[in-house]
DNA sequence: TCTCGCCGTTTTGTATGCAATTCGAGGAGA
DNA sequence: TCTCCTCGAATTGCATACAAAACGGCGAGA
């Protein structure tokens, strides 16, 4: 009745990305780390082709770049990138929140004020607390039983986190917990108009408070990427 | 400066994942073809590797289903799925007209018109009115300059056609090519809310045109594959 | 010292081979 | 006649082998 192998989808090929994955969102692989297809199938013991099966789908998912007999590296989105994801994904969270206004069962609620709890926990450690604060986000997404809207969203939020890796300030909080209490409190009391607005401002503040870099080098630096990539120098 | 091999982006993989979603597209491969590996590669001429790797691709698209060790065959949206995906097309879309709105340089709103003449042109036949539709919206889609939100309604688009295929009525005009004007009309003019207003009425009345099966047999199959799939049989 | 080009090393691109799984036909048993 | 089992054929899963391309160091020339 049980699968072996840690549980998962399906072949091995999955597993691979799903390590590659979870390694990315936790910035264990930061944006810019080359992925060797060789060393990364040595250290978990499967032959390349399987790598770079995984290589292949979180290209697709916008997680790693895929440059032509160069190699994969873990996807750099440029802050201009980033600003555009934040407006799709707000496009894509308000429909996410039009469609649960007033609709969430009771247990959908317990699971996610106590995900909320758990945020609320976790907020003194970095890592976990960015992880928990994007889960939130794709909790709800999954509460729509949309697949489409399930799948964007999911990806959106992952590629979030390399942005915020990016360009986030070390010490702001990126998810304020509180304005995820609220907007559930608009979601349970049927208020789409100022559940969205909220989600809006949600997402808006993670933009503002995020994206414009604070430090001078960090700014120098983006800059010149900007320049560099429209050269082409990389 | 002209590059060989039929142009396109890169290696010969990417030649195989194109060639495949033309295919399937034109609705050459309909949806629930196999799609073996083998037989793929010999006729194309290259080895299941590559085809192994543009299916891969193509199922992170949501246009054919991998079905561990039995094989791939082109998707089969459910009605319901449809349904939701088009809910998540109306949302981007959405975006994409707000974006554009009153934005529209004298250069885009030619390339539009004349895409606009061609589609009146080709009214008469069936396969290329139905590219010629989708091709619109991913064109206002490029004219933004968002990635992710052109990847998206992109992939959306290209599943849409999988809809119709299925689900559409064979001879209803599944984008009225008046409603194309009508919404580049309002979007010249900067009317952003009756724009939105447009493309939202446009999307439904193909959802309502479309999915509503109007003949009985194909309500009944599609009324048990839900129950089937409710059941795991398949 | 700086630049450019040559060549060995490393890494990717692709084909192929073998094991494992599934599909389907045909036959035995009821 | 219908069902179930068995076995061969076809197909996928995965590893490996080889060719081609890019990277990096070294030395020649300015």
């Amino acid at each position: 009745m049980a699968k072996k192998e840690s549980e998962g989808g399906g072949g091995r090929a999955q597993a691979v990305h799903r390590v590659l994955k979870r390694a990315i969102l936790d910035q264990a692989l930061s944006p810019g780390s080359k992925l060797p297809e060789d060393s990364i199938g040595e250290r978990l013991g499967v032959s390349r082709t399987l790598v770079r099966e995984a290589l292949v789908r979180l290209s697709e998912e916008g997680l790693v770049e895929l440059r032509p007999n160069r190699g994969a590296v873990v996807a750099r989105p440029t802050l201009e990138e980033g600003r555009n994801l934040f407006l799709t994904r707000m496009a894509l969270e308000r429909l996410v929140v039009e469609t649960l206004s007033g609709k969430l069962t009771n247990e959908q609620i317990g699971i996610l004020s106590s995900h909320i709890a758990a945020e609320e926990a976790a907020k003194k450690e970095r890592a976990p607390s960015i992880r928990l604060a994007g889960e939130f986000h794709t909790l709800l997404a999954q509460m729509t039983n949309n697949a489409s809207l399930i799948r964007y969203v999911n990806e959106l939020v992952a590629r979030s986190s390399l942005i915020l890796a990016l360009y986030g300030r070390p010490h702001s909080s990126e998810c304020a917990v509180s304005e995820h209490q609220e907007l559930l409190d608009k979601l349970i009391a049927g208020k789409t108009e100022e559940a969205a607005a909220l989600m809006a401002h949600h997402l808006d503040s993670v933009t503002t408070r995020a994206l414009l870099p604070t430090d001078g080098d960090r700014n120098i630096k983006e800059v010149l990427s900007a320049y560099a990539v429209a050269e082409g120098l990389a």
